[in-house]
DNA sequence: CAACGATGGCTAATGACATTAGCCTCCCAG
DNA sequence: CTGGGAGGCTAATGTCATTAGCCATCGTTG
């Protein structure tokens, strides 16, 4: 393997390269191959072919390890989100974004919790990576004329349903053997029936 | 402080007097004090006033711990969301149990995720407690109506709904200034909508 | 082209935890 | 009153995060 031989050559003085970035996609993958509770900076660095504390020289810690995992994971994440809304309306829209949504929770189940940290004020990258992501949810609503208040609500309530399902999903919460890709669209279909009466779902 | 006398007793001798029920009882109490991130077999310990490894002639270990925290919690909810439901029936009954969980979530922020763990099919009474509470919300269900995979549909999207608003709250994912509360009753609303027309919510 | 200083590796030390092993006392059953 | 299981304990081990401090490398600069 090229890491051993990196790790050889590099015990003879040669630098292994690393910056943050490498080492935050590195720790995305990792957690997406052994689930997120077990994303430690002692694995990250065996992957990276380098002892652990060289990690602090590029990432502060643990913590901020994960903090700028999730910027990336949110990023990622508003960006399929876009994509999925491109070009659709109204319930075509809602379903290829939810869809998008569950996709992504599916294909990255190590960086998708991370998804739900709020960002650091500090971290501009992050912060706008959130806003694009809710963005993407509010274009939705324009659709439906929603805007304000109402708005907020509506993302709300669109956000926790798919949060919800693929966290309970991922959990293996779903005992029953029925189909959960039914049981999603089902959900899906339920808000976006909800959507058209915003805010008075009475009428 | 009674602990501080009664590790000084034990000093010379005397017995904790824990039992597995006890030591639950403290780690669940703790969870909601502290966070279950910061749930600890050393914190638990320190609080039962007893060594550390005394603790593993009570419980298997941290994970095992953990699950006894979650049977807990989740016949606590399951009992939560009967009474919520008793004596009313339709979007009353709906209200009712989504601000009971909703409630209990906030009064236990520590053990409430927990209830979201697959129950060990050997421990029996955690079975049956999971039973219980997918019970109180299947109860809901028979007012309108619905049963076998239309019923689990809803259900899973009840929990999803439910449990999704709950993690962001509590994750601090809601930015807006905006009401909480009147979110969560605009989520629970548009449900109960979509239930009245399940499961062909076009119609 | 050589010296320098920042950079990016390293080892060593510390401290929190979980876990296991093995000891010793208490307390109850006989 | 006595023997043994139950329920405490200390000690030892291993993993991990974090900090301190060392040293080689490499780009820059005189």
């Amino acid at each position: 393997m090229a890491d051993a031989a990196a790790t050889r050559a590099r015990a003879r003085g040669a630098r292994a390269g690393l910056t943050p970035s490498l080492v935050v996609a590195e720790a995305a993958r990792l957690a997406d191959e052994v689930g997120l509770d077990r994303l430690t900076l002692a694995a990250v660095a065996q992957r990276l072919g380098v002892a652990l504390p060289s990690l602090y020289k590029h990432v502060r810690g643990l913590d901020a390890l994960l903090q700028k995992v999730s910027a990336l994971a949110t990023a990622e994440l508003a960006t399929v989100l876009a994509e999925a809304a491109a070009g659709r309306s109204r319930a075509d829209a809602v379903h290829a974004v939810a869809d998008a949504y569950r996709a992504y929770a599916h294909q990255h189940p190590g960086r998708y919790p991370l998804t739900q940290r709020v960002a650091d004020p500090a971290d501009l990258e992050h912060v706008a990576a959130s806003g694009r992501a809710v963005g993407a949810i509010l274009a939705l609503l324009r659709g439906y004329g929603l805007s304000g208040d109402d708005a907020v609500d509506a993302t709300r309530a669109l956000r926790a349903a798919l949060h919800g399902f693929v966290m309970l999903e991922h959990a293996g919460g779903f005992g029953m053997p029925t189909d959960v890709n039914r049981s999603f669209g089902q959900l899906v279909a339920a808000l976006e029936l909800a959507l058209r009466t915003w805010p008075s779902p009475e009428g």
